[in-house]
RNA sequence: GGGGCGGUAGUUCAAUUGGUUAGAGCACUGGCCUGUCACGCCAGAAGUUGCGGGUUCGAUUCCCGUCCGUCCCGCCA
């Protein structure tokens, strides 16, 4: 019992006239009921201050003996976040006790009537602007976590999105239509979600990953603009921008080429930006091809604001005698190159500590690096390696002069692209080198449709339903590995928020594909069967995206993580330490489901 | 599956080279206080040092294992 010696008052015929945050000077000798939290108690013994908050804000009321003597008595008593309902008259504060720092920090309302709604345990910290506890003590007390103001800005931009989204999307025509959750395991993509089925034993339905196959469908059905606020299901480990289930703003619209997807995408974000967070961003967002990416930023989802960009060395080691760079371009890697000039402020133990870091934590070789001091000689553990010639073309491409400092990496393509990539980042922003813009969205575009994997085998980049470029067709038969797709990314302040294709919609284009990726025709009937089937009965030219609505919601609100976005998320190791899910379930349930569970013994 | 960082009171942190009674702020409990707004003052209570094992006369400290949180790689689009 937390309130032992507190009788709990009903909120009877009471009702709240306002919120705390509307109070102001303008009802100044208006009677008010308030009803909310107790944020904050002074008890100066004579006078009782309370913050009481809501969801608007917060407003100081105070109990004063000679204005109820009853009420005064029975707020000794109150704590924090007890909930309670007080009736009073709103008086303006003498100009000595106006609070500037408080919103309602001209007025005060002096309480003739408190009813205390009820009590509460003491919060495990305190609920204010930061928190400063630990994640994990954070997301066991989430009610209290949620309280706080970041998360309840963040889930009211959530909310703003969700709602702008919704509606530039039916203004731009599109329908909303729902998708099953209870949907049919795929071989392909991400792990599945299983959920056992009681009527069809041994049989599972899956939780989609995506609504990919069902929105195509409905192009096929004649619906020509779909979309769903849905939730998807993917199975994998988490990130600080990935949970185990996640909100997509899926759509596709029929008899559109990939500009009329991007048209739209834009729409969307520049309107919905504007709703949720009253920010402006500029149309068109630019297009930079993914080798463009790659090759200046090292990424396919660069944050352009950061001026730093990586250049291309191979070729200058492809002859060379410094042996560990040449050994990496002979076996078909890349020899990569992060100059950063004026950086005399990174100190030598810096750069080991850099080299650490990379080592350790994201498995580079090493840490080449050069710096060119203020005579322009070179201070480095790697120039005795390189021969004049060599030295001249490193300056002239990174355009390195006294003061510079050169990073390298030599490595596959993929790796050393990550690492310097990473450097890029981490580098630009502590040293300051952006160019000021708070808002950096943009279109990476012109994939490939297929890689290579470990075994010459090609695969998908995507997803298999990606269509070529109608020009790039004919290569499908002679150089398919050149075959450019019609994919897309969306990407914001260096996150992807989104991507999406024109599909396939000719059956033999599509079978083509699957077969270059090495399915059998039989195997592309069990896995596509019933995709193949529609793309049979007239299915129109169709395109779409999905897009990542909690990442959005994580960049709009300067949040680090999409825990921080999501009401009641998970942790790393997919639980939700709140309600402790998942959990074990008794036998009886298993028996239902025909379901036996085996769980290796702990040693 | 792998690597980095972290885990001591409700909470945030401290504790010398391994040393005897594990401290402090906030929160909490009690008391005082009629203008505070992170109120103030006085007093008090509060610990399986994540868990298990090992080394040692002695472990919060060193070692091994394990669990949990987080960041990253793999994985995922």
């Amino acid at each position: 019992m937390t309130n032992e010696g507190t009788a709990l008052d009903g909120m009877g015929s009471e009702r709240r006239s306002h919120t705390c945050g509307s109070i102001d000077r303008s009802m100044v000798d208006q009677e008010v009921v308030v009803a909310g939290w107790v944020h904050r108690r002074r008890d100066h013994g004579g006078v009782i201050f309370v913050d009481l908050r809501d969801r608007s804000g917060v407003v100081q009321v105070v109990f004063r003996p000679e204005t109820s003597t009853r009420a005064h008595e029975r707020a000794g008593g109150l704590r924090s976040e007890w909930v309670i309902m007080a009736r009073g008259v709103v008086e303006a504060r003498s100009s000595d006790t106006v609070n500037s720092r408080m919103k309602t920090g001209e007025i005060e309302i002096n309480v003739h009537e408190i009813r205390i709604l009820n009590s509460a345990t003491p919060p495990p910290f305190a609920i204010e602007e930061d928190a400063g506890a630990d994640e994990a003590v954070r997301l066991r007390h989430r009610i209290h976590d949620l309280r706080r103001p970041p998360l309840q800005r963040s889930l009211t931009i959530r909310h703003e999105l969700s709602r702008a989204m919704r509606a530039v999307l039916i203004d731009q025509g599109f329908i909303e239509i729902e998708t099953p959750m209870l949907a049919r395991a795929t071989p392909e993509g991400a792990r599945d979600f299983l959920v056992p089925s009681r009527l069809q034993a041994g049989s599972f339905y899956a939780l989609p990953q995506s609504p990919q196959i069902m929105k195509q469908l409905l192009m096929v059905a004649g619906f020509e603009r779909y979309f769903q606020i849905a939730r998807c299901f993917r199975d994998e480990d988490q990130r600080a921008d990935r949970q185990l289930e996640f909100t997509q703003v899926d759509l596709e619209m029929s008899f559109v080429g990939v500009e009329d997807v991007l048209e739209v995408l834009e729409i969307i974000m520049v309107e919905s930006a504007r709703e949720a967070v009253g920010v402006e961003l500029q149309r068109p967002f630019p297009q930079m091809s993914y080798a463009d990416a790659m090759a200046r930023y090292g990424c396919d989802r660069p944050d352009t604001r950061i001026l730093l960009e990586l250049v291309d060395m191979t070729e200058i080691f492809a002859g060379s005698e410094f042996k560990s760079f040449r050994g990496v371009v002979d076996n078909g890697g890349i020899v990569k190159c992060l100059p950063v000039h004026n950086a005399e402020e990174i100190s030598r133990s810096e750069i080991d500590r850099l080299e650490k870091f990379v080592r350790k934590e994201l498995g580079a070789k090493g840490l080449g690096w050069v710096r060119v001091d203020a005579e322009g000689e070179w201070r480095s553990p790697i120039a005795k390696f390189l021969s004049d010639e060599e030295r001249a073309a490193i300056t002239e491409r990174s355009g390195a002069g006294p003061g510079s400092l050169l990073f390298f990496q030599a490595d596959e393509f993929e790796r050393a692209n990550a690492i310097l990539s990473r450097l890029r980042i981490d580098l630009g922003e502590k040293l300051g080198r952006t160019d000021g813009r708070e808002w950096d969205a943009l279109f990476v575009v012109d994939f490939p449709l297929f890689e290579k994997d470990e075994k010459g085998q090609l695969g998908y980049v995507h997803q298999p339903f990606v269509a070529p470029l109608e020009e790039d067709i004919p290569l499908l038969e002679t150089e398919p590995e050149k075959v450019r797709g019609t994919h897309y990314d969306v990407i914001m302040n260096g996150v992807e928020l989104g991507s999406g294709s024109l599909r396939n919609h000719r059956v033999d284009i599509q079978r083509r594909i699957l077969g270059l990726m090495g399915y059998t025709s039989e195997e592309a009937e069990k896995s596509f069967g019933f995709m193949l089937e529609a793309l049979e009965v007239g299915a129109p030219p169709h395109g779409g995206f999905a897009f990542g609505f909690d990442r959005m919601v994580m960049v709009l609100a300067k949040a680090d993580s999409l825990r921080d976005v999501v009401a009641f998320p998970k942790t790393q190791r997919g639980q939700d330490l709140l309600m402790e899910a998942p959990s074990p379930v008794d036998s009886e349930q298993l028996e239902e489901l025909s379901i036996r569970v085996r769980v290796p013994k702990p040693e």
